[in-house]
DNA sequence: CCATCTTTGTGCACGCGTTCACAAAGACAT
DNA sequence: ATGTCTTTGTGAACGCGTGCACAAAGATGG
């Protein structure tokens, strides 16, 4: 077999937790936010409250950090923001490509979110050759063909995949041998790369999927008691002690 | 203070983990490639590998929703399609409202992954008057002052927000007044919502901090020993005790 | 019918993440 | 200087998720 790692060994980071990695980018658009208003310092109860966790927790992912903050006072704002970014590895530029400028590429290219945040669009890239010089986002695209040296030029060492699910794969691994090492992967596949290599992956139908779960279950507990009419599929979820909803049992093959 | 729940409670349902609900769509996505091809059926360490995760844990993951799979052959394809779609919900039709149709807005109308899974885009919606009526993937664009009927008139549960960040909390409130219950939010922003409504969120910017992090990591990690150049990146994670980077420690203000 | 082989389903242990609760630290007033 | 009050930083307990490892279950062949 030996296919290649699919998903991140989780390996502790300098020694803060994934899970408070995952947070600092929250807490940093807070700060932010805070920052914008003039706002000097923070308590971590008001800060916790507007980046949508605990207070506890927004303590101890600090903690991880080092003491910044006072006692009885809080966190001074502008330094919280200056180290949050240090630590992210935002006071530095990123170049990113982005490969696959349909709908979704092209939406990328335009989200403002990234400029904002020390990533640099360096490049759009797409197989198709009647794309190749037309401008999406003020930024010419280039061809496929280029890839490599597009990538080598630009030391670019994070890539965007927003390609048909088909093409990800290969253009996965033209990426990782020209270089990158951190890849968001936005087409519906799981992608093997080597170790060392980071992916992170969005995908919009499985978060579709993980709320239909959700909804079901709660049109299921409703219709629990009274008989709930439109109730097509929907068979009560609810509860545990479930007969184990053991379904008609139609063998669909 | 009362600010609305903001992230959901975690309330284990129906004993199915979150963790599991979460890759139910992974399984069910190689499950139907498995079936595209007619593969009749797959033993728990071939799905895992098309899946990306691990067999112990697909195993398990499948324990939760029952006994199906037989020892010594393996898992129905087709059986195991029917029991997962059901369970996530998707043997209904779930109408969705996009709103918002900016870029990203138009990009998820136009996005297919929707439609094939039995979700169906029921609405697009914006504020701006000079989108109205201008159809956008097939479907007219819809002023956002009849949200509210919409919802209602199509029985929506499902909302997706592709606003600006500024006017997403807006729209989110006026989308649970009307009766939607589960969110996706697209905009940069943290949602407060009542208890018993689901939010998710995807946030394209903090998957790029948190490559970012990473990418740095690698970098200093690289750099500690020897002045590698660009070392073609593959570096084994390994290691981990630190030299904990200690920075320069400038204060900023 | 029995032996063997494959693969599932799961008990168990471990580690990570979350939360509580509180002592230590500092600001601020007197 | 001293006491009070606020807020941080963290020890400790708990719960969830993961992965190992193996017994039970069934298929398959003789």
């Amino acid at each position: 077999m030996a296919t290649g790692r699919t998903h991140r060994p989780a390996t502790r980071s300098r020694g803060i937790p994934e899970a408070t990695v995952a947070r600092l980018p929250l807490y940093l658009r807070a700060l932010t936010a805070l920052s914008e208003r003039s706002v000097p310092t923070v308590s971590s109860e008001e800060l916790a409250a507007a980046a949508g966790v605990n207070s506890a927790k927004l303590r101890k992912d600090f903690s991880y950090l080092g003491s910044y903050g006072t006692r009885g006072v809080g966190y001074d704002v502008e330094y919280l923001v200056y180290q949050i970014s240090r630590e992210l590895g935002l006071t530095q530029d990123w170049p990113v490509v982005i490969v696959g400028i349909g709908n979704l590429g092209a939406a990328l290219a335009n989200y403002g979110g990234f400029a904002s945040r020390g990533f640099r669009v360096a490049a759009l890239i797409d197989a198709d050759p009647a794309m190749a010089g037309k401008p999406v986002a003020g930024i010419p695209v280039q061809h496929a063909d280029d890839l490599e040296r597009i990538i080598q030029d630009n030391g670019v060492s994070i890539g965007v995949i927003a390609t048909p699910a088909g093409a990800a794969q290969a253009v996965c691994d033209r990426l990782v041998a020209a270089g990158v090492t951190s890849i968001l992967n936005f087409a519906p596949t799981v992608l093997s790369v080597p170790d060392g290599v980071d992916v992170r992956k969005v995908d919009l139908s499985i978060e579709l999927q993980i709320l239909a779960f959700h909804e079901q279950r709660k049109a299921g507990e409703e219709a629990a008691s009274d008989g709930g009419v439109q109730a097509s599929a929907a068979r009560g979820t609810s509860a545990d002690q479930g007969p184990d909803g053991d379904v008609p049992a139609v063998m669909p093959a």
